[in-house]
DNA sequence: GTCAAATACATAAGTAATCTATGTATATTT
DNA sequence: AAATATACATAGATTACTTATGTATTTGAC
């Protein structure tokens, strides 16, 4: 996450929104798809990514299916159903906080 | 701030936004800005504010000045030439970050 | 062909921003 | 007169994260 703090918080959001997406992922593959995306500036770490998945697993958000590639092992990941209604209400709650911090932020324009 | 944790990281941020662009405020009238503008949807707990207005003092980004309000204390904070440096850099950190949740979040068209 | 870097998982300990709770005191509204 | 709002403050708990460490396989560079 480097210096910036901002996008403490926001993990979740992601991880189930790109899974909502994009269909099954696997950990490693979420920390590639979003370090692209953001153009190398968000990069989550493992010791975020690995606790979060088992917590929104342990949470019936997503479900789990081992795989192996050759030796190596892969656990992937997909959304459930109720892994979705949340996905909304974090879509819906991160729409507002990007909207308040334009608000707060952006010179006003004052009115007449 | 709610069950909302997006605003975590955002706070010294927005204080020294809005004390860049409205010359001096007090605390309390920092908090009454930032619900209004937000819609009552980020309320700034006093245990997050006035730890953080002496911490951004203590690093000089903002001075103080106290003044009394019949028998009622007020500490005026206002933006140091440091501070408007660092404001600028959190700019830039937030415009990235907003920039980036968009990429991420938003339902991306395949290109041809 | 071997050595570094990338891939792929995991957890433990520490950090820091925040919330909750508590405290003090004055001013305003009901 | 009592409740609420104004205005400051701090201590302790919470929690999402970072840093550090661990294991093991695969790929790429030289």
């Amino acid at each position: 996450m480097g210096t910036n703090q901002l996008y403490k918080g926001s993990l979740s959001t992601i991880i189930l929104k790109l899974l909502g997406e994009k269909g099954r992922m696997y950990g490693y593959q979420i920390t590639q798809e979003v370090k692209a995306i953001s153009s190398g500036e968000y990069v989550i770490t493992e010791g975020a990514l690995y606790p979060m998945l088992h917590k929104l697993e342990a949470q019936g958000l997503l479900t789990v299916e081992i795989e192996m590639t050759g030796n190596r092992m892969r656990k992937y990941y997909s959304i459930t159903k109720n892994g979705k209604n949340e996905v909304a209400n974090l879509m819906t709650e991160m729409e507002s906080y990007i909207r308040n911090m334009q608000s707060l932020l952006n010179p006003k324009i004052e009115l007449a």
